[in-house]
DNA sequence: GTTAACTTTGCAACTTGGTTGCATCAATTT
DNA sequence: AAATTGATGCAACCAAGTTGCAAAGTTAAC
């Protein structure tokens, strides 16, 4: 059985050859893409297709998304043992130069204090700024 | 002169009738809100007024803008003395309930340790979650 | 093996929130 | 008063995401 296809069938999705594809475009990623990042890497592909097949991907937890504040939802791969919890959760960052959105899977989301009349259920840390990547 | 007037001279922002109702709506609320919110406390306002003054009013930090992951921008008034520079800034709560997105002004976003090979602009924390309102 | 049931895919069409162009109106300056 | 500048209102547009539905593909039952 191919890497990829345990990977799915781990999380419980059923590998279609779509479905095996679009993980291993979201494997070679650096950083996080957008549904039109992934609709562009494919020839031919239908747009709600990819749309649907991040969506279940979410949905099982083989991928998170990342709202960065673009207008456009970032997706990158989750590590093996991730189960979006919020002890799970990683910071993201947002380059305002090159627009990539990066997982800074070694930086867990700071711990906040909360007035005891908030429960917490989930994080979203974005911070912006400028990567030291070559900006044209 | 008018408290409002003055808010808005402040900012440097001509006070005009529109803009001094679009304020006088901004600082009666107790939690952030979007522009189609502000467009349902007018009788009769066109929406794209309202966009145009919260732009303004955001450009001038009056206001800032809270992008909670629900698909509509929320605004809220910012502090006297707000610059909207890292240090000001707030975090946020959404509640997963109501919907509703507040200012927890007193929390300050907590200080991450960047690698070096970024730097820091702005930072947008988001929490999810469920506050102590009643829920119906 | 054929049929039935269920899932995935592809196309078209729609929704929503946000945004732009441009003409009109109001305020300010000369 | 005429000219300049800025604010407002209407219509039209745009991008991202989403839904409905039929066709194609898979799996399970007979
Ligand atoms: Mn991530
Ligand atoms: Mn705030
Ligand atoms: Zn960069
Ligand atoms: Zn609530």
């Amino acid at each position: 059985m191919k890497e990829s296809e345990s990977k799915l069938e781990n999380r419980n999705i059923k590998p279609t050859a779509m479905r095996e594809l679009v993980l291993s475009v979201l494997s070679e990623q650096t950083a996080a893409i957008s549904l039109a990042d992934l609709e562009q890497t494919f020839e031919k592909a239908d747009k709600v297709t990819l749309y649907r097949t991040l969506k279940t991907f979410e949905e099982n937890k083989l991928i998170h998304s990342i709202d960065d504040g673009t207008g456009s939802v970032k997706y990158a791969l989750c590590k093996e043992t991730c189960q979006c919890h919020p002890e799970d959760l990683h910071v993201h960052f947002l380059c305002t130069k090159c627009k990539k959105t990066y997982c800074l899977n070694d930086i867990p989301v700071p711990s906040v204090n909360l007035p005891t009349r908030f429960t917490l259920e989930n994080i979203n840390m974005v911070i912006k700024g400028i990567c030291s990547n070559f900006h044209r």
